[in-house]
DNA sequence: TTGTAAGCGTTATCAA
DNA sequence: TTGATAACGCTTACAA
């Protein structure tokens, strides 16, 4: 067993105190002699010290730590947003902790209050199974910041969020614009509140134009959007799908070609959310993106700004989605 | 600011010393009247006691952590793992902590200080960004325990590897079987262990068999392998596709789309990995299928084994690749 | 059956 | 310019 280097030993080597080490290192150094702080920046290197976490943050009382809670690692959303997360919080010289619940709300729990333990100063949770439960339990009676994003909808609080109501307008008005009249819609089984506005968004342009929607339920994965084509083919006169995300319109393709049907000739395909992959297929996909790095970002910026800044006033940022007409959807004929 | 319960308060209101306290929630209080027991876990739960993992993992000098390195988590292979491995850590109370390297060694070296001095147990690395150096002044001196997976080989230490060898063959074998002559091979300009037995397996039973093979290189992404398409229309008499991941082999859908070329008509495509956006694309990916989720199971249990029992003996772990034939290959005909 | 006290590796206060 | 020393909250020998 190699014993660690500790700041003592690091002392001793110097031939100073811990003292002066530990003000060296930290950047305060500025009171001890050029010779000192440069014999002991070297010793540092060389002796590869490193200091210990949790002996500091006993005393600092602060882990530099946040923690982010997603339901689902592997969809490309997500990772996506780790990236931003990812990237500012480096920046600030603090740690993500990510954890992937599965929509499970047992394990959101476990890994909330798992983070509660190693004293995150703050969470970012896009996942929402058990959420206000969780919040009132533990977050908030152990003074813990956390910033709810994507499938979370809060009056009250840090928010940071797109415009998912004018994203289903436009969704909605770039088909319409396209002459299509008859509209089937794949929606989650299980509506987050962002989804909800989003739906909103979509269902009203089309109820302001006249246009008749048709609503299929169905998970919001590939498999839950391959399978809902077994409903879609049952509708009578649908010329156009929006899926409410890309993920599903991935599994559409899939089934629609299975069918012998094609897009867009048969049918045009609009998704949600400008995942990369939405670029490789064929047809591309058209979508409504949303600004995913930079949302990642932005929720890290926010809650970090919270955390060294409890008292600051509700901090709202509020990101742009746009249209992206690639190859999927087409002016209709008949 | 809540000032967070301490062992001392609780031990004042349970009238007990911070001893105690200690032993009892720690399951060692067999000793203690469970008059006293019965006080003291009560006065737990009123009063929301949660140890301080800092305070606590000083002394007992481990953080129940272990931490990952991958490449990408946005590539869906990597994702997959880190579900296997969250899995297990989660079976055995451990903390993973995951971080995406993105092949930037500088980037690599800074998180793998992070998680030393976080005082992880120890690592599960697979990225290979600049590992030899790292574990030479990082990780060995520090006694962190490690093991290298997917992209880096080691030829001591734990292993948990995947047969790339055969998993080589069997491409090669599955193309030369239904005829193909001329086989171009996508391959990363950059080579790890891992895809270099890959790739020599594939070369080998190609030889043997007298196939000819075209070799292009480009990056292991979509977008890499949809550019590369350039190079391979360049080819002539080529037939078939050997891309060494299946990431590749969906750039390569699209570059072909764009030429007006069919897969698996003009020709035939067969990837490696075995991701689950395979099974959506259209025509459906036939490709190597690697044990993706077990490997990661398997990587946290070798991992967490060699935590717990340091003096182990050497662990290998050997896990089946298989062909899976889909709809991107066919019989050639002329 | 219970408690005292040392010690983990750091930072911060204050004296030298 | 530097260094003792207390403190952070916890676990654990060792006493009682």
């Amino acid at each position: 067993m190699v014993r660690k280097v500790t700041i003592n030993d690091l002392a001793q080597a110097a031939g100073t105190s811990v003292t002066t080490v530990s003000q060296i290192l930290n950047g305060k150094g500025d009171r001890f002699s050029s010779d000192t702080r440069k014999r002991v920046l070297n010793l540092k290197v060389e002796m590869n010290y490193v200091p210990d976490f949790n002996a500091r943050n006993l005393i600092m009382k602060s882990a530099q730590t946040i923690g982010v809670l997603v339901p689902n690692v592997g969809n490309p959303f997500f990772s996506e947003l780790i990236k931003g997360i990812q990237a500012i919080a480096r920046e600030n010289q603090f740690i993500p902790i990510i954890f992937s619940s599965n929509h499970d709300a047992e394990l959101e729990k476990y890994y909330i209050e798992k983070l509660v333990e190693r004293s995150v100063s703050g969470l970012i949770i896009a996942s929402s199974a058990s959420t206000s439960e969780v919040i009132d339990e533990i977050l908030k009676p152990n003074n813990i910041q956390y910033l709810l994003i994507d499938e979370n909808t809060v009056e009250t609080g840090d928010t940071v969020e797109t415009d998912d109501y004018y994203g289903g307008q436009l969704a909605a008005q770039h088909l319409i614009d396209l002459g299509h009249q008859k509209i089937a819609m794949m929606i989650s089984d299980d509506l987050t509140n962002n989804l909800r506005r989003r739906l909103e968004g979509f269902k009203d342009s089309c109820l302001k134009n006249k246009t008749e929607i048709f609503q299929i339920e169905a998970p919001m994965t590939k498999k839950g959007g391959y399978e809902a084509v077994a409903d879609l083919v049952n509708l009578s006169g649908v010329t156009a799908i929006f899926t409410i995300n890309d993920e599903m319109a991935v599994g559409v393709y899939r089934g629609l070609w299975e069918r012998n049907l094609k897009i867009p000739e048969d049918f045009s395909l609009i998704g949600y959310d400008g995942i990369e992959w939405g670029e490789y297929i064929s047809p591309k996909l058209t979508t409504i993106k949303q600004p995913i790095v930079e949302m990642g970002k932005k929720s890290a910026e926010v809650l970090l700004n919270r955390i060294n800044n409890p008292k600051v006033k509700k901090q709202t940022v509020n990101l742009p989605v746009e249209l992206v007409v690639r190859e999927s959807t087409q002016r209709i004929r008949k």
